[in-house]
DNA sequence: CAATTTTGTTAGATAGTTCTAACTTTTTAC
DNA sequence: GTAAAAAGTTAGAACTATCTAACAAAATTG
């Protein structure tokens, strides 16, 4: 069984993973705010519990059986995070931080229940897909905000970053997931965007925001 | 801040103290289920962080700071009990486990909203009061079972062992909390004694149940 | 009270997760 | 295509939590 440690670098490796199943090892440390040489041993612990595929000096790559100890995990704290949201009342940007240390519970029946509770969500707080209990990830691809043309009206559906930071200036401009939006227009020079939304007065994204809010064109 | 090891050993202590505060070393080691050079090593840890006092050959006390650590460890415990059965569909056999994992979250706004939802309860599903945020607990004294007299009306109120098998005995009798017992007679060569619930035929309980059931006389 | 048993301590080891310092290999830049 | 920079590895150490073996102190018992 995976110990805590172990499921956070799995996590981050399953999320870092390039097209190729990639993670260079100076990322990962990086990432995961410890020294290579810790990373370069902890790889080595992984690839013993047949979770990745190390070779000296190269990448390492995740093994199925790794990607699907990492998605559970990942499931665990989405659906967390998704309870704290929906049935204790927490706001989206105060989940991740209870949810990093709730992911680590061993309980099978506890994440059932929250499950059952919420009628099976497919998606967390932050529009990210909850993977199912097998580890199978459903995978969606919408577009980013600043992708989309002048005219088109979108739906935010998701976020490419869930800092608290991000998710209090969305908090104070009331952008939640499911908003509507009508681009009224692009700026060329800084490829900031105007935006009304329905019930508002038009709002000025800078390009940093566009780029981090993933929306679905719906006209 | 205490590791979750260490929070293990404070519960412990806390629940093994005498009169006098003291806890011997080879009784901590059965209850913890370690060595007796590991709980060695470890009291001399907590000594250093001023959560107990030990002395070569010495029972060890946990000072009033340790003692404040474990009850705060306690409360989450409780609470999370508390939340799983009543908000969350658990019996109250299900959940030991679960919380004693859950009890070394470390997230004040988890619990106060767990504490909040379920309007501050007092005691846990097993009758156990739960300690407050200062970590003060609520002292109650109920008898044994063993201890009534016959003719006497009682409430079921709390147990001494909340052990699954125990717990899942009481399901089998349905024999929950706050349920009304009138003892109907007790017999003097085994102590056992024959009880009538309200709604329900005479059940026959032995002493070792008997002493396991805490309860307020009302008649 | 002396012998035995029980309780507690020390020493030394292991496993996990981390570090820094020193070194090597690979990549990038001129 | 060499030199410098970046990435990765090794060695050696620390800290936590645990163990067993050996020893010492305290408690019990005849
Ligand atoms: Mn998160
Ligand atoms: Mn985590
Ligand atoms: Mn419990
Ligand atoms: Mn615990």
């Amino acid at each position: 069984m995976a110990s805590q440690t172990e499921e956070n670098y799995l996590k981050s490796l399953f999320n870092m993973a390039n097209e190729a199943g990639e993670v260079n090892i100076s990322e990962l440390a990086q990432q995961m705010q410890v020294s290579m040489p810790t990373v370069n041993s902890m790889v080595k612990t992984l690839q013993k519990n047949g979770w990745l595929i190390y070779e000296k000096y190269k990448p390492v790559i995740l093994t199925s059986e790794g990607k699907k100890e990492a998605a559970l995990v990942i499931r665990k704290h989405r659906l967390t995070e998704m309870f704290l949201v929906n049935k204790m009342g927490f706001g989206w940007e105060e989940v991740h931080e209870i949810a990093e240390q709730i992911e680590h519970i061993h309980a099978p029946k506890f994440f059932e229940r929250m499950d059952e509770m919420m009628g099976h969500p497919t998606v967390d707080p932050h529009g990210s897909p909850i993977p199912d209990k097998l580890g199978r990830i459903q995978e969606v691809n919408y577009s980013t905000l600043s992708q989309c043309k002048t005219g088109q009206l979108v739906v935010l559906a998701a976020l490419t970053n869930s800092s608290t930071e991000f998710l209090e200036f969305l908090n104070s401009r009331e952008l939640n997931l499911g908003k509507e939006l009508k681009i009224l227009s692009k700026e060329s020079y800084d490829q900031s965007m105007v935006v009304s939304f329905k019930d508002h007065a038009s709002e000025t994204l800078s390009e940093k925001v566009c780029d981090r809010l993933l929306v679905r064109v719906v006209g």
